[in-house]
DNA sequence: GTCTATACTACGATAGAC
DNA sequence: GTCTATCGTAGTATAGAC
């Protein structure tokens, strides 16, 4: 199908450049197809930018279902939320230490600082509940107020996030090329440790 | 002078569009002056991409040194070091959470994401520096080996990170447009207490 | 549905006036 | 040092063949 490689290219594209930076014209080269079935089918290089924020939240559906529980009860117990963090977060760190994401990662992260339309497709999927997701559990987890909870779910996803959005950097202060199984179990660990300790820590003095 | 505000606009220019994005007919027309200016000032548009990187160096420095005492001699007191964990971080903070360094942002997330010559130029500076630093004084503050020093040293850096990486997520979450005074406040105070609660962590089963 | 052909605008580099 | 003029290439959009 020449939908999906158009769709696959135009998001590394869009995500390098940006909406104005990008080009159809390299875009269609590298799919092999004639520039005008961008037109023909999303109407123009906007219609293909917004098909890409699409296609990026329908990705991120599919990795994180697996650990996005959205149709088990919400649980009112301390312990089984904190284990529901830690699989959340365990699967997001995988996702985000492999090297596959990369590809959309970019064209998030300009979402991030600079939302168009596109951020709502994004947001609006997996990505909003997930985070809304965490928060909750961080909530019950602790005790603390949702207000709390939310400030310590943008801690918390940052320390994972953090592999990707400075992996350069991270690479040079390990002093690696890439990061190996052994190097992502390390990480992991110290995740999970971190985790354990942040929400030890909101609990104590309620 | 002419070139400041170049260099201004072309690191908002190749931040948001890339290297081939981005173009010097409109950087030289925000700039109000001649396209050729470019061509004579940096010798075309890579050098103008690479002038820009060591402006971004140059910021970085200027904003961090006050919390970056390179020529304090380093302390082997646990205490004091994390005391200088919590100023650097601190600090990184601020600057992250304020929207005046959102310019640079996506330019060195390009090159987190996809290093050039152009990263060289801005890890060899204070960046670098930055990270080294931090790791050495988690050492010091937690007494484990260096190699757990730098993992939780990204861990630490990933929640400052956070807000910016991630800043449409953030305020979709907390339900804001900004981050006001008292936002970013009580987000110290959470990574603050995070940054104990993690050494602490490492300080006893060491 | 997918292609070619075309119209028009914008790109980077460079030469040369001043 | 800063400008305009120009060259060859590449950009989006659109019309129309098949």
């Amino acid at each position: 199908m020449a939908h999906a490689r158009l769709l696959d290219i135009a998001i590394r594209e869009f995500g390098s450049k940006g909406l104005d930076g990008a080009s159809t014209r390299s875009i269609a080269a590298a799919a092999r197809t004639a520039m005008s079935s961008i037109t023909y089918h999303y109407g123009g290089k906007e219609g293909l930018y917004l098909a890409a924020a699409d296609r990026i939240a329908e990705l991120m559906a599919t990795t994180m279902t697996e650990s996005l529980p959205f149709d088990e009860a919400l649980t009112d117990d301390p312990a089984a939320a904190r284990a529901r963090i830690h699989r959340i977060l365990g699967q997001l760190t995988d996702k985000m230490a492999s090297d596959a994401s990369g590809e959309w990662t970019l064209f998030v992260m300009r979402e991030q600082m600079r939302p168009s339309a596109a951020f709502d497709r994004i947001y609006g999927g997996v990505m909003g509940r997930m985070v809304r997701m965490l928060a909750d559990l961080v909530r019950v987890a602790t005790g603390q107020d949702m207000r709390a909870a939310q400030v310590a779910t943008i801690t918390l996803m940052g320390q994972v996030l953090a592999l990707r959005a400075s992996r350069a950097t991270c690479l040079r202060l390990l002093e690696r090329d890439a990061l190996d199984a052994d190097d992502i179990a390390e990480i992991k660990a110290r995740i999970d440790a971190n985790i354990d300790a942040i929400l030890d820590s909101m609990r104590g003095p309620a």
